[in-house]
DNA sequence: TAGGGTTTT
């Protein structure tokens, strides 16, 4: 099509083993119907609350449909498998139905007995989502037999068989029961995601199953489901236990390469985008993958522009990033009229989290921003790297899901040769505090630990010596918990904030921390779009306290509170409507737990030097002391500057700052910054204090 | 002095 690429035709990611696993051949024609498409994400939003549209479907429509998977033509061999083995691995591609035909099998052969099915899911509309199209497949109302367990909601009853929830809720269920005794069969789904969670789970399900079977009662099957995935790592994990591949269902995508290597992505992707524009019918959709919301608000100005010097049919370019608010986002969803066509600029959101319908062409720049950890300062470095090959054709197969399509890859086949396999797992490149003290709470020695991928040793350590120094833990070589420790793991937060919480009886002020801790734990709550910015920094002025940050986003908060109406209120304060929400829903839980820990929950009023002070007792490992310049440095010695988007920003500088986050883009910034008193950490922190003397 | 990919409890 275009001399610039070469075509290589439908590749396939290879999966090289001489193992012997057991293969399933399947042949199946690819999908023709709407209805037979495996659902697996609504897309639009993470609205905590989600309709049911899938009872609307006929029932025997549905049937039908379940007849038609991949998965259904071999089901009394899988089941056979399921029997035999405690442990499998399933590799299972887009479209084969496993997510949703697996547990309903497993049901319908009553093989979980008396107890009942759990299947993780790394996302929460995810886990909605599939517990409610399986309830409408068995024809029964959700929260029966059927159920669901996502943070603020679960939808589950004693009568539940097959329950579908996020890694993280079973991750917590763990900690009061780490034999996981509710469940017969576990599986864990999306296992190729290789987030913290999911990583964490293999390692408590192997455990847990090791300790059931081995007392020979109530026995523990698990079953790691996937995609694509690294399985001589994952076989070996499992004690060589037995894989068995299922064909997919997704239409053919030609995959062409760059034949030359491109200096500038971002001028690469807008040439390929007309020329692609120029040449194919105006009802098939772009996606192009970039790297965050500045770039794709640059391209989107740059599409625009060059289209209205370009013949060709119309355009409509829709963002899509997670920080993007829910009503803009819904527009990626939005059908073009005829003769218009779509092009969807997307970060990495659109590679696994959303399907966007009716994409015939991705265009993929081999770029993603990476986000890795440095265990010294504890800066976190966002970083734009090339991706996997893995997450390569996941992007080219957001072009397969209705018909036919094409990736053109802007990156050369050698480049794409020389690519890691797989992405790196989180566990290895991120901060491990919350994960360490969720071990130590369920019993288990974060050092022994069986993982896949072992993180950094100076990573695991450093988590340990933030324990200690949040006084969670007794010490650092055989750390056991201590009673505040304990009471930090009822709070499913960062250790830091739950000593915010846990500190501010204390100074009075758990009403104000609750607040701020909740939006702390929340997203961004400020949306500031390239050209807007001036605009939403005025608005931004009514809110902001001298003090910093932390008061500003608690004054965002309170006002968020008052407004009557919501979502127009947050449209007009350039303020992210979903975010604000999904902190007003973290507030109700955290309080809940205080009140179960019998914490007094009292107002500080104006006297926010008391929230100040109480901030500082959980993040006085955070904090930074004035250089010459408008420079800092922080207790550990890094040097860094105020993040532009502080309101301290461009200010007369101050003595003494607590900040909530050092990240390291093109420099080092602090994200989040509020003015202390450099005597106050002498006295919240009095031997953390004494240490990092040396560093102001 | 100038800019935060994506999840989850």
């Amino acid at each position: 099509m275009d001399s610039k690429y070469a075509s290589i035709g439908r590749e396939k990611p290879k999966i090289t083993n001489d193992l012997t696993v057991k293969r399933l051949k399947l042949c199946v024609n690819n999908a023709n119907t709407k209805k037979d498409k495996e659902q697996t994400t609504n897309g639009a939003t993470n609205n905590n609350k989600l309709e049911n549209n899938f009872p609307k479907e006929n029932t025997e429509d549905l049937k039908e449909a379940r007849k038609s998977l991949p998965v259904y033509l071999v089901r009394t061999r899988i089941i056979e498998e399921i029997k035999k083995h405690d442990t499998m691995i399933l590799i299972g591609e887009t479209g084969s139905g496993k997510t949703t035909q697996i547990p309903q099998l497993i049901h319908e052969y009553r093989l979980e007995g008396k107890s009942c099915v759990a299947v993780t899911q790394p996302r929460r509309v995810a886990a909605i989502t599939l517990a409610l199209r399986v309830a409408a497949e068995m024809n029964t109302d959700i929260g029966s037999i059927v159920g669901y367990s996502v943070r603020f909601e679960d939808v589950t009853s004693p009568r539940t068989k097959v329950k579908y929830l996020t890694d993280g809720m079973l991750l917590r269920e763990a900690v009061t029961d780490p034999l996981l005794k509710k469940y017969s069969i576990i599986v864990l789904d999306e296992a190729h995601e290789r987030t913290v969670n999911t990583d964490v789970l293999f390692g408590i399900v192997k455990l847990a199953q090791k300790e059931r079977n081995g007392q020979k009662q109530n026995p523990l099957k698990v079953i790691v489901m996937s995609a694509t995935m690294d399985v001589d790592s994952f076989r070996k994990y499992y004690d060589n236990c037995p894989v068995i591949y299922l064909e997919g269902r997704t239409y053919p995508v030609t995959i062409y390469h760059s034949k030359i290597k491109h200096e500038d992505y971002q001028y690469a992707a807008i040439c390929t985008i007309f020329q692609l524009h120029t040449t194919t019918p105006a009802n098939e959709d772009f996606l192009v993958f970039l790297t965050g919301q500045e770039e794709i608000e640059t391209v989107m100005s740059n599409i625009k522009q060059i289209a209205k010097e370009t013949v060709g049919p119309q355009i409509r370019v829709c963002p899509l990033y997670a920080g993007l608010p829910a009503a803009k986002q819904l527009l990626v969803w939005k059908k073009t009229p005829p003769g218009m066509r779509k092009i969807v600029l997307a970060t990495n959101i659109a590679e696994a989290s959303v399907t966007i319908p009716e994409i015939r062409y991705v265009i993929d720049t081999g770029v993603v921003k990476e986000r890795t950890w440095c265990t010294r300062t504890g800066a976190e470095r966002l970083s734009v790297v090339p991706c996997s090959q893995a997450a390569s054709w996941q992007r080219a197969g957001r072009a397969g899901r209705t018909a036919a399509g094409a990736s053109y890859r802007l990156y050369t086949a050698t480049d794409f040769k020389c690519r890691r396999q797989h992405n790196i797992p989180e566990i290895v490149r991120c901060p491990l505090t919350s994960t360490v003290l969720m071990l130590i709470a369920t019993g288990l020695d974060p050092g022994t630990f069986p993982l896949i991928d072992t993180p950094p040793k100076d990573s695991i350590h450093a988590a340990l010596l933030l324990l200690k120094e949040l006084g969670a833990v007794d010490n650092e070589s055989n750390p056991k918990l201590t009673v505040l420790g304990k009471k930090m793991t009822a709070f499913p937060i960062d250790p830091k904030y739950a000593k915010i919480l846990l500190c501010a009886p204390e100074y009075g002020c758990l009403e104000e921390a609750l607040s701020l801790v909740a939006v702390m734990s929340s997203e961004n709550v400020f949306h500031t779009p390239l050209h807007k910015r001036e605009d939403a920094l005025k608005v931004k002025q009514k809110f902001i306290s001298p003090l910093g940050d932390h008061i500003t986003l608690l004054n965002v908060y309170r006002a968020f509170c008052k407004a009557p109406l919501k979502k127009q209120w947050c449209r007009e304060n350039y303020l992210n409507h979903k975010n604000l929400s999904y902190a007003f829903d973290v507030r109700q839980q955290l309080l809940l737990v205080c009140q179960r820990l019998n914490l007094a929950v009292s107002s500080c009023g104006n006297a926010t030097d008391q929230l100040l002070k109480c901030l500082l007792s959980g993040l006085f490992t955070n904090c930074a002391w004035s250089r010459a310049g408008g420079r800092y440095v922080t207790s550990a010695g890094a040097a860094a500057s105020l993040h532009p988007s502080s309101v301290l920003h461009g200010r007369s500088a101050n003595p003494a700052l607590v900040y909530t986050e050092l990240l390291h883009t093109q420099r080092s910034f602090l994200i989040n910054v509020s003015v202390v008193q450099p005597q106050w950490l002498q006295q919240v922190a009095p031997e953390y204090a004494r240490r990092c003397r040396s560093n102001r």
